[in-house]
RNA sequence: GACCCCUUCGUCUAUCGGUUAGGACAUCAGGUUUUCAUCCUGGAAAGAGGAGUUCGAUUCUCCUAGGGGUCGCCA
């Protein structure tokens, strides 16, 4: 057994989506273990940008800084495949001139129309282009054509995949897909494998909507003399409907995710837990502890249905450590409004979340519940709770709270107990009203926490505008 | 339509032939609490259906049904 070298590689086609995410996690994970026993163990990432109109640059750096920001460091630079194409034309050459190839001049719209009519006649649709290999004429042109790879016809191949097992499949079920375009571009089909072979990549771990896809690349690798790699594909993730997670099943890439201030362990620890689970039955699981339990064998071969619910449940938990209020610092610095707010007064921002984050899924919520508390000209609504009584408890309670030197939630939930107890009356008739006094609302943190928050200042302020309006 | 894969509570899963089928999230009910939340305790909730193999099947085999993936000069 040697070095494991895995490689992440997405087309810069659009930005990092959950689901890129979490294959780019199983092989950082895998690779991690493997680099324990096999320190030359490496992690590779690949920019598949073949396919030049749809691919751009912004999407390239999208993937590159979210994979970063997840914590998931590639070995090497980024492989761009675009730059290695004389590469894959020469294996495309090689394969034409030792007769595992041949040229194609079907045009892509009677191809088409033939693979519509076989599917009506239960035919096969997976060799449409019968003439081309056997016409000589076609064999002789200089240009206008494809390159297709040769697949025999009578065998099947058996390949062992660490998650889906042993699968056989017919060659009739294998068509002679394109690995040369007519422009003299290669096909993803072509530069993947070529790719892959030349990084020394020898397990590829990638979602089960490839594994088809390996039975057609086997071919290059056999007629390559070049050894088959060791396959895992996972299976996909899935929204809410149970189809192929897409745009309609709402927030999906890791951008928004993290601009609405999900944790990276909180979404690490929700993806690993799709399809897999630890032998303990301790849900909470760090990276590490990942790395050291994971086995790619144990992963289930069913898709599973993406949980926005049980995201929040960690995002919940891991944002609440404190070791996790510097995260809340940085975030803070990313969202424009927390960041005005920080400018303002950051120790009240950070009061804020300290009280508020039992209460919240994520920290973009804060931007709702922060503007009352910075608010300059406050002023109290009307309100059934604010009645007559209320209002001169009130103006006696205004008084000790003056006299109150040191401003913090006990000594002010001291303060207003003992008040509540010597005028004989009950907390919540007291302490509701108060709450809506400070903030405008029934329901909220403890109303020490409220004056906490406010300040000393800025609290009695509040309360004395009410008295006089 | 063809090929490949899958099927345990609503969701994610545990179980490697014998269990009161376990846990987590969500949900419901109590309790703590200063409202909301947190937290604690408890409840309800599952083997797709049918054959077989076996003393015994959630577990092994087959069939059916349902779901998913693939079938591009996209990746």
């Amino acid at each position: 057994m040697n070095a494991i070298i895995t490689r992440f590689a997405p087309s810069p086609t659009g930005n990092l989506h959950i689901g890129g995410v979490r294959t780019a996690l199983l092989n950082y994970v895998i690779t991690q273990k493997a680099k324990k026993k096999f320190p030359k163990s490496k992690f590779l990432l690949r920019i598949e940008d073949t396919d030049k109109i749809r691919s751009n640059n912004e999407f390239k750096n999208n993937i590159i800084d979210e994979l970063n920001w997840m914590g998931f460091h590639h070995d090497d630079e980024p492989y761009i495949q675009s730059e290695r194409i004389k590469r894959h034309q020469e294996v495309a050459l090689d394969l034409l001139e030792n007769n595992k190839a041949f040229k194609c001049i079907c045009k892509p719209a009677e191809l088409e129309k033939k693979r519509n009519e076989n599917m009506k006649k239960h035919t096969n649709v997976k060799r449409l282009c019968t003439k081309c290999e056997n016409s000589h004429d076609v064999q002789k042109l200089k240009n206008g054509y494809v390159i297709r790879i040769k697949i025999p016809n009578s065998e099947n191949i058996t390949l062992t995949d660490l998650v889906q097992g042993g699968i056989t499949v017919e060659n009739q079920e294998i068509d002679n897909f394109i690995i040369l375009r007519n422009d003299g571009t290669p096909t993803y089909m072509l530069a993947v494998v070529v790719d892959d072979f030349d990084m020394g990549v020898n397990l590829i771990i990638r979602g089960d909507d490839h594994l088809n896809n390996s039975f057609r690349q086997f071919y290059i690798y056999k007629n390559m003399h070049w050894p088959i790699p060791q396959y895992a594909h996972i299976p996909l993730i899935h929204g809410e409907d149970g189809k192929k997670l897409s745009k309609r099943h709402g927030v999906l890439n890791i951008s928004e995710f993290k601009e609405k201030g999900y944790l990276q362990e909180a979404i690490i620890n929700n993806l690993i837990l799709l399809g897999w689970a630890p032998s303990n039955d301790d849900e909470i699981i760090s990276l590490e502890e990942i790395i050291n339990n994971f086995e790619i064998k144990n992963l289930s071969k069913s898709s599973s249905i993406f949980n926005y619910d049980k995201l929040n449940y960690f995002n919940c938990y891991y944002l609440r450590k404190d070791t996790n209020v510097k995260k809340f610092h940085d975030y803070s610095q990313t969202n424009p409004q927390l960041k005005t707010f920080y400018r303002k007064d950051k120790e009240k921002l950070k009061r804020i979340f300290n009280i508020y984050k039992t209460k919240i899924n994520y920290y973009k919520e804060l931007e709702n519940i922060s503007p009352i508390y910075f608010e300059e000209n406050f002023v109290t609504k009307k309100n059934i709770l604010l009645n007559k009584e209320f209002k001169e408890l009130l103006k006696k309670c205004i008084i000790l709270l003056e006299n109150l030197d040191l401003w913090e939630s006990i000594k002010i939930e001291d303060l207003i107990k003992n008040f509540i107890n010597t005028n004989k009356i009950k907390f919540i008739s007291f302490g509701k009203p108060l709450r809506f006094t400070l903030i405008n609302l029934e329901n909220g943190p403890a109303v020490s926490d409220i004056f906490f928050i406010l300040g000393k200042k800025n609290s009695i302020l509040r309360l004395n505008n009410y008295i006089k309006g």
